[in-house]
DNA sequence: CCTCCAGGTGAGTAAACACTTACTCACCGG
DNA sequence: CCGGTGAGTAAGTGTTTACTCACCTGGAGG
């Protein structure tokens, strides 16, 4: 049937990268054990047995797909222009922003905690090159802006994670719990941001102890 | 070998029991798809047959597991409590502390976090009574400390999901990732009580944007 | 003593699994 | 036109999986 206009062949570069996609969607809806091979063989379009011509073993596919999904790329640029500038509010609005916004591909955290319950050997890095570096470079920040005295005294790393932890809670939510939005992407991370600054900042010296009793 | 002392068979309520212990562990650490029937079976000391007499298939174990583990318990009262005295850091630090604190069990989150990702039937219902109960619990706290005028307007539910998420955060880094604690369970506590509450009550009214420019 | 029966098991079974083997085909340089 | 090569596959391999079934066991009751 040459209705089909006649493809030729991808190159051996190319199989493999959608051998990667097609598997990293599977891994990343059911999991290591739940996707078989001959499925990732079929979404691909291929035999069951080319997969293993380029991957020796399901394990080793599952580490390319984690190899090659590290990137966080521009992001922590416009992060570092931000920060010199000391502007907080758009310092924090990136970061959130950067992970809750509309159409985010969820197969990434998926993918993480999957690997990271089911306790594969390349989750460290993975967990690193995409999380780590957020906190670490968040953290550093804050440090800073408790020495300028723009910031009260608190630790730099538990405030950098909390902040972290603010945006994975809503991802977990949304993107693993289907819980549905009540509001606007933009509402969310401007409702978080300031939440989190409002805690954060200096305030002039007044009272500021809880326990109003009724 | 007649060494030991000959404990008589144990009822089949007690059976079950033990089946269902020996599963939840066994999920928890290696998921749904992840852990065969011979493992469950040699972990409670039985035939692998006896397994299919008490529960028809492996999806009626895992169902009955979910089922059983929705205890929160007497948390909630002592919230109550803290919260008719309008005692706020109290309420958030029971909530907190009761979730990170020393020897506490990573089963349920890795149990929770399983059944999501693998898409079980019963996790919303899981989801719903072990974690959403504490948030709108929380919410409707927050709305009413806001009518009081002790909080800021801030949008209740988004705040109290702010803040179970820096608890669940902080767990999945140490339970899940394995991320070292460097702080104690109470020091941490307290310092995401602090961070929060700050940047939830009202302030006098005074200059609060940021942008001091270097 | 025999019967009964819940509790328990060894030995399966068919399907599904990761992985292999032996092969075809299209193409290309000489 | 030939032989080599790399992309691709149909049809397996042995193993593991969830699940079944015929059978055993030991104590209670007649």
């Amino acid at each position: 049937m040459p209705s089909e206009a006649k493809q030729k062949r991808p190159s051996s570069q190319e199989r493999q990268a959608g051998l990667i996609a097609a598997a990293a969607s599977l891994f990343a809806a059911k999991g290591f054990n739940g996707t078989t091979t001959k499925e990732i063989a079929k979404a691909a379009g291929v035999s069951e047995a080319l997969v293993f011509k380029h991957f020796p073993t399901k394990q080793a596919l599952y580490a390319a797909i984690l190899a090659e999904k590290v990137s966080v790329g521009e992001l922590l640029e416009a992060v570092e222009e931000s920060a010199k500038k000391r502007d907080d509010r758009r310092v924090f609005t990136l970061i959130a922003g950067f992970r809750i916004r509309p159409g985010v591909d969820p197969t990434l955290l998926r993918l993480l905690l999957f690997s990271a319950l089911e306790g594969h050997e390349l989750s460290d890095m993975f967990f690193g090159k995409h999380h780590k570096v957020f906190y670490d470079h968040l953290a550093t920040y804050i440090g800073t802006r408790i020495e300028e005295g723009a910031f009260r005294k608190v630790d730099p790393l538990l405030a950098a994670r909390a902040f972290i932890g603010l945006v994975v809670h809503h991802r977990l939510l949304h993107e693993i719990f289907g819980v549905p939005m009540h509001r606007s992407h933009e509402e969310t991370v401007s409702s978080y941001v300031d939440l989190f600054l409002h805690g954060l900042v200096e305030t002039p010296p007044h009272r500021l102890r809880q326990g109003s009793r009724s």
